[in-house]
DNA sequence: CACTTGACCTGTCCGC
DNA sequence: TGCGGACAGGTCAAGT
């Protein structure tokens, strides 16, 4: 096996063109929390005011010259700890990007990010860190709708999202029990509706809320009061088999993602229901269907995912 | 209180 | 070829 290290060296891609969701922000976290702890903050640049609200306050104190420690995410929320005791707390919303290049950033011909994105800075980019090994980290969020702050390590916990966010359903101590629980608060509402309450869990959208509900066979109207505990059951074990699964296959790529090893983002290649419109439901062969429920695109089996009744 | 809608943005795609 | 409009969907704020 030959390596064409001639490309391999100094490019990363922590990229998601769709809609970062757990899995894709879990997959961000592991590839920056294996470049960037021991790199020493040089410089910043940003070109959009609400990208980074508190930059001009507090960046040349906290920011510059501080030195990355850690990498951690919360619910969707990347957090970038710094010597300073200070954090960087990212969300990318919908189109954000964490791009990492070395000093060098030329690509071999033939490395997939080179088609994929071009130089760096480029029109979609918010903020440009640079480090003082010369590397870089590009924020890119082509619809403006990401953030990053700096805060306090200590007070990020105190921020109003952090107060009020769900439990991580991936966590250990997490069980089907709190899951019940915890969406039969919202006993009347419809069961997509609360899935994606990130008060009620952390971490599920859009993809993830219309496959763990084909999983287990639950229409997404259906009111959870409506929907037997088993079924319930099934969610949470549905639910958690599909983030783990997207983990593994490196998060859902709309279009293209790649990691350093050129690796796609493929769980869209497992997916049961989203994206697949008019095509064969894997259980029963009735045509997948989309429909809009709490203001989203949703894909469901009509055959497997009965209706509520009235 | 529960639920819906609008705002925040830009790029893409579709119909005319 | 261009133009208007729908659509993409995370989160918060405002409205019903």
């Amino acid at each position: 096996m030959i390596c064409n290290c001639s490309y391999a060296v100094g490019a990363l891609i922590l990229y998601n063109s769709g809609m970062p969701e757990l899995p894709e922000v879990e997959t961000v976290r592991t590839g920056l929390s294996e470049i960037l702890p021991g790199k020493r903050v040089k410089k910043v640049d940003h070109n959009w005011e609400k990208s980074f609200p508190n930059a001009l306050t507090d960046v040349a104190k906290f920011l510059v010259d501080a030195k990355v420690t850690g990498v951690r995410r919360r619910a969707k929320v990347l957090l970038i700890d710094l010597s300073t005791n200070y954090s960087l707390v990212i969300h990318l919303k919908m189109t954000g990007q964490l791009v990492y290049r070395g000093k060098d950033q030329e690509f071999g011909a033939g490395h997939p990010s080179a088609s994929l994105i071009g130089v760096l800075p480029d029109k979609s980019t918010r903020v440009d860190l640079t480090f003082t090994d010369g590397s870089h980290l590009f924020f890119n969020d082509q619809r403006k709708f990401g953030w990053m702050r700096l805060i306090p390590t200590p007070e990020v916990q105190q921020l109003d999202f952090f107060q009020k966010v769900g439990p991580e359903p991936l966590s250990a101590d997490f069980t089907p029990e709190d899951f019940a629980k915890r969406l039969q608060r919202r006993a009347k509402s419809g069961i997509k509706a609360v899935l994606l309450d990130q008060t009620v869990i952390a971490g599920v959208g859009n993809i993830y809320a219309d496959e763990s509900l084909w999983s287990a066979k639950i229409h997404p109207l259906a009111k959870v009061q409506d929907v037997p505990t088993r079924q319930l059951s099934d969610l949470y074990k549905g639910l958690r088999d599909i983030l783990t699964l997207s983990i593994e296959k490196g998060g859902s790529s709309a279009r293209n993602y790649v990691d350093a090893e050129g690796k796609r983002g493929s769980y869209l290649d497992f997916a049961n229901v989203f994206n697949r419109t008019g095509q064969p439901c894997n259980r029963c062969g009735t045509l997948i269907i989309k429909t809009r429920v709490a203001g989203r695109g949703t894909h469901i089996c009509p055959h497997c995912q009965k209706a509520p009744l009235e």
